[in-house]
DNA sequence: TTTTTTCATTTGTATATACAAACGTTGAAA
DNA sequence: TTTCAACGTTTGTATATACAAATGAAAAAA
């Protein structure tokens, strides 16, 4: 029927999986107070201070637009520092910021374990080396 | 260094996916003018006149309320029309929405081929098989 | 040195999707 | 038969993300 047919639309199927995972992720850095990708943000500000904001589009693979979006968002909640430097805009951790860089790696491990418990840890392992292999083609289409 | 880790991270890699491809499948829905899930919907209420909103809802693994938003645009476009049967919605294409079927299938053809010439097709099934499988078992968390 | 082009960022606007609460209908219990 | 609980849908609101246009700064060309 058409159930199978959806089933075999790799669209249907990424997303369905990104909805689930999402979910999951969401959850898992609860006690981090950020969004999933806000905090891997966060742990690339903490990484390199003072990185600019397409460094940051570039690592995350979002667009420069976003990053301004939610860069934003880390200012008013007083965990990054944005220091503009002609025409780049240059992105420092607050003490606030460094300091929940533990529970984001907390977080970090909740999800991966969550996930893992599902999935099978080697197979979870094999599939997100498939799913990254694949993203990185279609996203240069 | 730290772009390994995201590597590792199913949520980060899945999500980068999503987005590839979501983007890759509305360049090949463009003929329809509807967004791939749309195209989906109307598929389904071809497929099955008179289709109640949860059970759209089932089929697409989408939250009833976003059904409401999509086929309301999908009404507003005068590709379905909505009867009230008690508390259901019942949902039936009109004579435009049946018109478009064959672009939409035509869509997904496109779709299909533009992963699979770059992924490779079997992996591109393989890889389709797997993500569908993990989605299941994720989504009942 | 002035002009033009390129580049990084921001802003305005739009879309897909979700959650929680509200609403109306139906079927079950009293 | 009235009341209540369950259910399907809708509405209000929020989030992540994108694109296109605007802005402002730097680099290149004239």
């Amino acid at each position: 029927m058409i159930d199978d047919f959806f089933d075999n639309c790799l669209y249907f199927t990424v997303n369905k999986l990104s909805r689930a995972i999402t979910k999951m992720a969401e959850d898992s850095f609860k006690k981090t107070g950020l969004s999933p990708t806000h905090a891997f943000l966060m742990m690339l500000v903490i990484d390199k201070p003072g990185i600019s904001q397409s460094e940051l589009a570039d690592a995350l693979h979002l667009k420069p637009s976003t990053i301004t979006r939610f860069v934003d968002k880390l200012v008013e909640k007083g965990l990054i520092e944005r220091k503009t430097e002609g025409k780049r805009s240059l992105n420092f951790p607050t003490e606030n910021g460094e300091a929940i860089l533990k529970d984001i790696k907390d977080g970090w491990k909740i999800l991966y374990r969550a996930y893992s418990d599902v999935l099978g840890e080697e197979e979870g392992k094999a599939l997100n080396k498939l799913v990254n292999e694949a993203g990185s083609k279609l996203e240069k289409q």
